[in-house]
DNA sequence: TATCTACATTTTACATGTAGAATTGCAAGC
DNA sequence: GCTTGCAATTCTACATGTAAAATGTAGATA
């Protein structure tokens, strides 16, 4: 009954941005996350700027902007660089995951829009396609899809934005590591056991299964990156 | 190989950084937090900058900082405002916090440092203090103190991180809140038991005791934004 | 040869310029 | 009364300028 307010109301569709600096950021994260911008790369906004044509600028805002989503670090006047994850933060991010991506989950299975199991199904039919054909960058798409999809459902935009940031970090590290034989049918296997759950309304099943995938990613992290250390990952006094 | 040669190590302490943008971030940060700028107040860069006496540049870089920390927002070609968070966007906050904080308790109560559970006695004592005298804004700091020292003793970066952000957002709903008799009185209550758990390195029992306080933190927001139906704040005649 | 120093180059951080879009103010029209 | 039209103004987004600092490199010195 307040709706007398003369504040804009935003009835159309609010056309494109078509802003430079949101091309650049894409443009960036995409080198950096297929891997064409290395970790430890320093990310001149001269020579940027200078290689795709356009001033400065956008430029910094666009790399300024990769720093705060976590994909780049500022060393004080020195400049930014591609962020270097090493085991520790790898395992610091897995960590985080598992209650955040766990409790989404969970709501995702609660709350979730009817269609979110047959959703699912579609992004784990291509990503199996993905592993049969040996297509890479494929798999990652279709993998991020599926927990993006998932963070999505939760219906929770704080949550979405966090997870989204922890994801960004993670698909910087997991490139290194999925090439291992067998490590992506064992994901899509997990994922499967999440779909089922979810499809099932079924919350506490799927955060268990989501969490048991996480742990099982990070168990395959690290004997990737540390393959003489069999340590047990903190599945102790989880719950 | 990763052979350090003779360069310097860090022997001298990193002199500061004296960059106009890290004091201008801070300044609007503060501005934002102490409500000198309002939710909803727009943030003319030409105007900041006139007011402070420096060039746009640093300026459109810190509300771009802002923007990215999620205490302003951007639409579309229409310049940036401060965050405004309405029941729904604070609702979410404390969801997202509840698994979050819970775990980060859990890990600080199982592996802090052996003098955290003193410091946080140190601060709840301030705390105390600032309810005593109804010193509203150190109760927010000490408050801010209290959480942020959990964040940072459960030793992961990036629930750090994650927390920090959450938490800065939270403080922005947080104030038009906490005003009302016996609430201050009962968060304290709740630090206490928190504080108790992970003292005696109770990993579960800090959880709960976590997630029970921001339960009912989030249930006393509710109860007090919600009688008088007003889903955005600010509506008055701010200017 | 190894180390230091001086110079050239690059880069960051901030200042300023500017076209085009959006907002605002104000008056005419219904 | 409430729109509508249009000029004036403001602001965003991008481009460019520049001092100080950092880096790289060659030459000097031991």
């Amino acid at each position: 009954m307040t709706n007398r307010a003369k504040t804009t109301d935003d009835p159309l569709p609010t056309i494109g941005p078509a802003r430079v600096v949101d091309e650049t950021v894409a443009a960036l994260r995409q080198a950096i996350l297929s891997g064409d911008l290395r970790p430890g790369q320093k990310l001149s906004v001269p020579a940027l700027a200078l290689r795709m044509g356009i001033s400065r600028s956008p430029v910094r805002e666009a790399v300024l902007a990769l720093t705060a989503e976590g994909l780049a670090v500022e060393s004080r006047r020195r400049g930014v660089v591609v962020t270097e994850l090493g085991l520790k933060e790898t395992d610091a991010i897995h960590e985080a995951r598992g209650p955040l991506e766990g409790f989404a989950t969970r709501l995702a299975a609660e709350r979730g829009p009817a269609d979110l199991g047959e959703r699912l199904d579609a992004i784990l039919a291509e990503q199996a396609e993905a592993v049969a054909a040996g297509d890479e960058d494929k798999y990652f798409r279709t993998n991020a899809a599926f927990h993006s999809a998932i963070a999505a459902a939760c219906d929770n935009a704080e949550i979405y934005r966090l997870l989204v940031s922890l994801e960004g970090r993670m698909a910087l590290a997991l490139r290194q590591v999925a090439a291992r034989p067998g490590h992506r049918e064992s994901g899509i296997e997990e994922h499967r056991k999440v779909v089922a759950a979810i499809k099932a309304r079924d919350g506490s099943g799927a955060e268990a299964a989501m969490r048991a995938h996480l742990a099982a990613t990070r168990q395959r992290v690290v004997s990737t990156l540390h393959p003489d250390d069999r340590m047990t990952v903190g599945s102790g006094a989880a719950e």
